[in-house]
DNA sequence: TGCGAATATCTTAATGACTAAGATGATTTG
DNA sequence: CAAATCATCTTAGTCATTAAGATATTCGCA
């Protein structure tokens, strides 16, 4: 028995209304992600991979293959399928000729953070009320629950 | 100028640690949610379908069309995927014939939940160290990204 | 009551992203 | 230099999905 003992009602409550929280945001977040990727004319797939070269600039086919677990096959229709519509350009790399280096063309970025925007602005107008101490719980959170992703995500076996 | 500009630095790098980490969440969520349902040796739209039959109990073709996103002819071979993987029945409701009543058979639910269990008991051993006052506010702040995503998703140009 | 509109689901044909397997060409290693 | 390894590409086939329209049922209104 320990002390506080009568707040627990409270706190199994207030855990299960976090967990319930949690999958419909995860579920809503791909909902979200689906739309966007359509508004563009883009699979989901095809967003991932413009995403994560947004983040790093330029990256091999390999490495969109294992971002995206995608297939080197499917990677290779997907970066024509991209190329055509002129949001990367994938050249061999000099240094070793087996690579293929995929560049998110810089004029095309803009017109793809577009759909994020309204969000982005949502979201700071939501967090403008939150203190540092506030902020900064959240962010452990969201590290946490990463870590936790990808340590299940070791456990599943991957195929 | 408001007293604790000083902070400011601090709240802005905060935000900014917190919009990156929520991104990286989302896309995590979404990478398990592929996981699991490859896992189940089933599509996401089945695992949608569901985890959604798991939360109602039952539900009409149509509204498994609407959570899923799905159009009715998708629906209807989906549902048939699942009435012969054993997942579900379906039957015409006889209080209006033109409906289908799906439902998840009950005894298949266990096996769904498990793939989840070893990510709720992770779970749940993340929380054990929050305060009552903590989980509230991560309670409140999802249920805000909730409405927010709400409202996105309703401005976005459905189709 | 009965008839046209609306509703719910199903069918059909076609599309396209994706996978598996193996081919091709480049690089590394012994 | 040959064999092994690596990175990408090709090919053939699969399967979930869509669009359009068919079918069956119910509702609304004269």
């Amino acid at each position: 028995m320990i002390a506080g003992m009568s707040h627990e009602p409270a706190r199994a409550s207030a855990i299960a209304d976090l967990m319930r929280a949690g999958r419909e945001m995860s579920r809503l977040s791909m909902v979200f992600r689906y739309a966007i990727a359509e508004r563009l004319g883009l699979t989901v797939s095809d967003l991932e991979c413009l995403d994560y070269l947004a983040d790093v600039g330029s990256a091999t086919a390999g490495q969109v293959a294992e971002r995206t677990n995608l297939t080197t096959g499917a990677v290779t229709s997907m970066l024509r399928r991209l190329q055509q519509a002129g949001y990367v350009t994938a050249e061999r790399d000099p240094a070793d000729r087996r690579r293929v280096i995929v560049t998110l063309r810089p004029e095309r970025v803009a017109e793809l953070k577009r759909p994020y925007e309204r969000f982005a602005e949502r979201a700071e107008r939501l967090v403008e009320g939150y203190s540092v101490e506030e902020l900064m719980l959240l962010v452990r959170h969201y590290d946490r629950m990463q870590a936790m992703y990808l340590a299940e995500l070791d456990g599943l076996p991957s195929r």
